[in-house]
RNA sequence: GUGGCCGUAGCUCAGUCCGGUUAGAGCGCCAGGUUGUGGCCCUGGAGGUCGGGGGUUCAAGUCCCCUCGGUCACCCCA
């Protein structure tokens, strides 16, 4: 290698890691997952959403097009050459590829995607904050009623309604059409920079830099001296307003609760009209924002499409989980496990048992390595399945098997090997006594 | 990227301030009590280069420096 900055792999004495800001998720963690995600996929398909997938890489240039007054562009970009001298980059979030690839494969409008994705920042992590962190969300091309951005608001609230999440709010602000951005940001300047001296030190220099950024400060002192800071619902066009004005009253005749914050910004400047962030109630953290998304009329053309209205939201899955268990939501679902098989002869019957168990469709999982009973049964009932299924030297010698049930009273009985399906199929539909 | 706090068994943590024989607990795991029965109980066992490296010292989990990781705030965002 020639890079001098470049560092040597480790060969760490005590094994490997997982990189900094990353992580595993392993069993039974896992099945809150592939939960989430059912959820989210059924809901995105009740409302005519497919699934769209794309590469977790992409030309530089695609992301750039996200604005580069955003630090997701400009400083955390997980951007490399690689071998064929291409400039490319894992991608921060979810929008930019689905509009690439809407823009490349022009599939017919109104369309309708919904994605899961892995999503790559570098920036120093902490919690609820990753280098690699996992997003679902949706993107409508095509469509520029403000209906549609009710529908897709509506969306996420019952997506997270359906995950059992109660304790979040909602916030909404419209940024206007690109000219009433434009003028916004011109009469905002102006009003900054009267009031500069004014603001927290550590805010003077977003004036200039991220005129909008300076609103959301949460420091009291400009807060303060920006209390009288035109608003951007203030300077929209009538047009706009009106739009406005019906994604609103649509989220009211939905009976979605939610306040209009004339000061939410958000990060990517390709922003126009609604944006909305849902907010944890229950995370005390600075990353509390469970869901955002909002309007982007001119990505498609920036990204050289035609010009075509787009929205969307993304929302991050390891956030939705943290607030989840902040409200102590949404628990690890069961193994789901029917029947575990306990062989304490030779393991030939739990080794064709159990195959003609998952042949008849039941879910089956069985001890190894010739365990003691004992052993085999703690790994039974560990493994969360309704019975066991037992063959000892007495039912092996009579062509019988014992079966347990491992809840309530734990009943057992020795049936017949033929009986034994059906036999469980009956024990699986009883309650627990 | 800037600043604060933390890093001891698989997990949660005590011990670190005031350095001193074989580093502890609970949970989990394994085994036995119960040679055919899990979940409760009892007994025993395995498991730790005290995140890593360097330094000070007769002696370092304990003090100092560096480094890696986590966490909190800022920045920013899902």
């Amino acid at each position: 290698m020639s890079d001098p900055t470049s560092k040597a792999p480790s060969t760490p004495a005590k094994g490997f890691k997982a990189p900094i800001g990353t992580h595993d998720v392993l069993a039974p963690e896992s099945a809150r997952w592939t939960a989430l995600l059912a959820t989210f996929a059924g809901i995105a398909g009740q409302y005519g959403y497919g699934m769209v997938h794309t590469p977790m890489f992409e030309d530089l240039g695609v992301f750039l097009r996200m604005g580069e007054g955003t630090d997701v562009v400009t400083k955390e970009m997980y951007d490399f050459e690689d071998k064929g001298g291409r400039r490319v980059a894992l991608r921060p979030e979810g929008t930019a590829s689905v509009v690439r690839a809407f823009v490349e494969h022009r599939p017919i409008v109104p369309w309708k995607a919904w994605y899961a994705t892995p999503a790559f920042r570098y920036e120093k992590p902490q919690k609820g904050r990753y280098r690699q962190h996992h997003q679902v969300g949706i993107e409508v091309l095509g469509v520029d009623d403000p209906d549609i951005d009710v529908e897709v608001i509506a969306l996420a609230d019952r997506y997270l309604k359906a995950l059992g999440a109660e304790r979040y709010s909602l916030v909404v602000n419209s940024m206007g059409s690109l000219h009433d951005r434009r003028n916004y940001d011109v009469a905002l300047r102006e009003f900054l920079a009267g009031v500069k001296n004014d603001l927290a030190d550590e805010d003077q220099d977003k004036v200039e830099r991220n005129p909008l950024r300076v609103l959301d400060s949460k420091r009291r002192q400009t807060m303060q001296a920006t209390a009288d800071a035109p608003r951007v619902t203030d300077v929209l066009s009538t047009e706009s307003a009106e739009r406005f004005e019906r994604v609103t009253e649509g989220l009211d005749a939905l009976g979605i609760r939610h306040t209009v914050e004339p000061r939410l910004v958000r990060g990517l400047d390709y922003y126009t009209h609604t944006l909305f962030e849902f907010q944890s109630d229950a995370l005390d953290s600075a990353q509390a924002t469970i869901i955002g998304g909002g309007r982007y009329n001119g990505l498609a053309e920036a990204l050289g499409g035609p010009e075509t209205p787009g929205i969307g939201f993304g929302s991050g899955i390891e956030r939705v989980l943290l607030h989840l268990d902040a409200e102590d939501a949404f628990p690890t679902p069961d193994s789901g496990l029917d029947v575990f098989v306990v062989d304490v002869t030779d393991g030939r019957s739990a080794r064709d048992l159990t195959e003609t168990l998952r042949d008849a469709g039941l879910s089956a999982d069985r001890g190894f390595d010739g365990r003691s009973m004992k052993a085999q049964m703690k790994g039974a009932n560990r493994s969360g399945a309704r019975a066991a299924v037992i063959i000892g030297a007495d039912e092996a010698a009579a062509g019988t098997v014992t079966l347990r049930d491992l809840r309530g009273d734990s009943d057992q009985q020795t049936i017949g090997r033929d009986d034994l399906v059906t036999t469980i199929r009956t024990l699986l539909e009883t309650d627990p006594s």
